[in-house]
DNA sequence: AAATTTACTGAACGTTGTTCATTTTATTAA
DNA sequence: TTAATAAAATGAACAACGTTCAGTAAATTT
């Protein structure tokens, strides 16, 4: 029978489509300001259209994010993989930070929204963050194995590494540096030096 | 003439009024699950009659993060003023992270939230953050002076201290701590844990 | 007591996410 | 090929949101 095969196809590239549009949407927008009717507008059907294909919005945000992390995750494995661990650590923090300031609006979907606790507590952070989180892990448990790093315990290392991270982006991109008196062009400078210097610190 | 002081102070007293619920929904709910029907429900007026006090939602905002700003600088004065400016700078990470968790709603407002950038640029930030970010520049600059810390750049110093600590309260708030299987009593404990290693290698 | 200023509100506008009865389209059976 | 059935898509509606404004109610001044 051909024709389900067809039927379940088109249903997949519907479903993409839907996908498709959400992701431009929210990285243009933000995923507050992207409303279901203008996604809806954007593929040409009705509103009523996109909840045959997923549940709500936050089913939208889940998809999202995952292509997100897997951007992420494919930014870590090509600008990411020095065989020097503390080279590679090195790329890897730049990498996390730029990504965060040149992908505003996906970070925000990453990392600063609030996920719905339901989806988020299950399957859905295991599969999307677990991998990039994981590439962070290994790559500091080469460095601890090697003793290169002053830390002992290496998902408290993975904590922080990923905090002073996620802390330098996000107040970045909620411009709560303006509290310091520094223009555009210092700022990023500051947070780079941030990082060589949190760097310096840790290593042993 | 006694009637315009007499309507000065009513109208103060309302604007008071109004702060007061938006405060009290603000923490309990949230910013963007509060509606100003639901405040001018609470002070059993009309909604239109708020805009007589406040321009929109967003001033609501300014007010209330002011106040918590306030809250946050009485927690340091009071819980973070050791003489010795390296148990002060260790007071002050304590009590910066306990009063994130403690008051995750107020600490959405102060640092996560998008706010406007028209007032944020301004004078709003300025008399707010400032205070408090120059409680942190001031205890950093003393352990500076004391050859107590390995950096050079007291600013560099004080937006990596910041982004720690923020990185550290707003991933948990946010759950994404939940990517490391780890309960809450051990991810608690892990950031406590976070904290004290951070300021073991910043230490000269 | 009348006129004027001030304080307040009900109703409305244009949004939003979401649902559901109804219609349009595609597939199967006669 | 036509009638019956199943699937897909939609228009209209609901409740909620921030915000505005013409109009009512209250207080103050004349």
């Amino acid at each position: 029978m051909g024709i389900t095969e067809r039927k379940e196809r088109e249903k997949k590239q519907m479903r993409r489509q839907i996908i498709q549009a959400a992701m431009t949407m929210f990285r243009e927008e933000g995923y507050e300001k992207t409303s279901i009717r203008k996604i809806a507008e954007m593929i040409e059907y009705s509103p009523a259209t996109i909840y045959l294909y997923y549940k709500d919005k936050d089913e939208l945000l889940y998809e999202v994010q995952r292509e997100a992390f897997d951007k992420l995750y494919k930014a870590f494995t090509t600008k990411a993989n020095h065989p020097d661990p503390l080279t590679r650590l090195h790329q890897l923090c730049k990498t996390y930070v730029h990504f965060g300031i040149q992908h505003p609006e996906l970070y925000d979907l990453m990392f600063i929204i609030r996920a719905p606790m339901n989806v988020l507590e299950e399957k859905h952070l295991w599969t999307n963050g677990h991998v990039v989180f994981h590439y962070l892990v290994d790559c500091l448990k080469e460095c601890m194995d090697k003793k290169l790093l002053r830390y002992k315990d290496v998902m408290i290392l993975a904590l922080s590494v990923w905090s002073m991270g996620h802390g330098l982006v996000s107040l970045n991109l909620r411009c709560r540096f303006k509290v310091m008196e520094m223009n555009e062009e210092q700022i990023s400078q500051a947070i780079d030096t941030s990082i060589e210097e949190y760097l310096r610190v840790i290593k042993a």
